[in-house]
RNA sequence: GCCGCCGUAGCUUAGUAGGCUGGAGCGGCCGGCUGUUAACCGGCAGGUCGCAGGUUCGAAUCCUGCCGGCGGCGCCA
């Protein structure tokens, strides 16, 4: 039976024989020893391969074999102070499984060179910590919503219209007419509530916005959440507890990860509720306050979202926007009918908005008159007009960026190293 | 859409006030080494300088156009 290398890094091993399979991660040859660093999914761990062991035969083939080769092999593990993970295989048997010669990803590479072989950087310790990252992540989304009663469902990718005012859809032809690729599951989410009352999805959005930065992809990982009776106020409660429950789960699962991919630690561990809330008007205050030219009406641009999330260490939840700069299906402030009761998560250290949410029109009169200022037409939109005119409910939601949420947790520099194959608007391969 | 930048060997790059044969490291190939840490030592091979046109006695270097890419803004999760 073959064992994963990290359940033998340990004091336990040591002196046993342990069958190990996986790539070759480094190779150095001195003379008549070989040191193979072998890695598989859960680590790495150095392999010694003597000439007089295991004959002249096998060590010429697997002299020439490269970086990336797969091996079986069979060896003792030895305490070795001066093996990259402490502990060392003293190799008695070795088979190559399929060689390799000549991996295109050497020392040096550039971020577009490895973009470009994304599928065979997946194998570095980098992307293998960042995946596991995503996989806690993505479970522990489920898991939240699941505990606390959501059911989950799956909207539409081929949709017919848009749920964001200024966001672009990207147009497939569809035998002959058109259809577009669904930006957000929202407005289907909010149909599912008058038979679920709390559903929930994880779904790919697209959006064609020509951005070029480092918090956008073309394709990305949304969760989003809608729950019948749900006011503003309860909708940031759950998402405040989604947060915590996620960053919680990858502090116990993915230390390990996390602090190898230098991340700094006491922000996630000091993270609780409640998270601060700020009303649009307060927050503009405040930015001007620390010398931040924005005015009232502004909408909060990305060197304004950095040098004000640069100031806090935990998220801040921004609520009652004017009611021009925010999509159209948002509920007007009964207190305050300028304000809509919405909600934007930004996320501390300078990531800016993960969240968005709040609480939907569900007044017809209301929902149509906001269409009309916005010059939408409510035929375009029938199905979910309907929903206002059958027992209809006060309900709200939210969308999380999840791949932003992971380029958050992980401490990363660019969201394009946050998912495997990122979609931006120049690369759509591999 | 706007602003800025880049394109030289498989990879990372030096070289651009125009001038001899475009250098190097890694990787590759050949050889050496029993404690290496993306080892080291010796040797060899490897270049339409993104593409097209122009200026010039002469272009990797200057000009024009095109192609490809990167960073940021706007927009958003």
């Amino acid at each position: 039976m073959f064992q994963h290398i990290s359940d033998v890094l340990s004091d336990d091993f040591i002196g046993k024989e342990v069958a190990l399979r996986g790539w070759i991660y480094r190779k150095r040859r001195m003379g008549k020893i070989i040191f193979v660093v072998l890695r598989d999914s859960s680590d790495i761990i150095q392999c010694v391969i003597e000439k007089r062991k295991i004959g002249n035969e096998k060590f010429k083939e697997v002299d020439k074999i490269g970086v990336e080769s797969s091996l079986e092999l069979k060896g003792v593990v030895r305490k070795e102070e001066r093996a990259p993970t402490g502990y060392e295989v003293d190799v008695n048997d070795v088979n190559i499984v399929g060689p390799s010669y000549l991996f295109p990803i050497t020392k040096d590479k550039s971020d577009d060179f490895l973009l470009d072989n994304r599928h065979l950087w997946l194998r570095s310790r980098e992307m293998n910590a960042i995946l596991k990252i995503r996989h806690t992540v993505f479970g522990a989304i489920h898991e939240f919503f699941r505990e606390n009663g959501y059911y989950e469902v799956q909207g539409p990718i081929f949709v017919t219209g848009a749920v964001e005012g200024g966001s672009t859809l990207f147009e497939v032809p569809y035998f002959g007419k058109k259809a577009y690729l669904s930006q957000s599951a929202q407005f289907y989410l909010e149909t599912f509530i008058f038979s679920l009352e709390k559903v929930y999805t994880i779904a790919p959005s697209f959006r064609a916005e020509k951005s070029r930065t480092r918090r956008h992809l073309t394709e990305y990982w949304h969760a989003e959440g809608e729950v019948a009776w749900y006011h503003n106020e309860d909708m940031m409660r759950d998402e405040e507890e989604l947060i915590i429950h996620i960053v919680q789960k990858v502090l116990e699962e993915r230390e390990r990860e996390l602090k190898f991919l230098n991340r700094n630690l006491e922000i996630l561990k000091n993270l609780e509720k409640p998270f601060i809330r700020m009303k649009y008007q307060e927050l503009i205050e405040f930015a001007q306050n620390n010398g931040i030219d924005i005015e009232y009406g502004d909408d909060l641009g990305a060197d304004e979202e950095t040098a004000i999330m640069e100031k806090f260490d935990k998220p801040v939840f921004v609520t009652h926007y004017p009611i021009e700069i925010k999509p159209f299906y948002h509920r007007p402030d009964p207190d305050n009918p300028n304000t809509v009761l919405c909600h934007d998560l930004l996320a501390p250290e300078g990531y800016g908005e993960i969240i968005g949410g709040g609480e939907r029109i569900y007044k017809l009169e209301v929902l149509l008159k906001r269409m009309e200022e916005e010059g939408l037409n409510p035929e375009d939109y029938y199905w979910y007009v309907d929903l206002r005119k059958y027992g209809s409910i006060p309900h709200a939601g939210f969308g999380l960026g999840v791949d932003r949420l992971v380029w958050w947790l992980a401490g990363l520099s660019h969201i394009k190293y946050a998912i495997p194959y990122p979609r931006t608007i120049r690369r759509t391969k591999p």
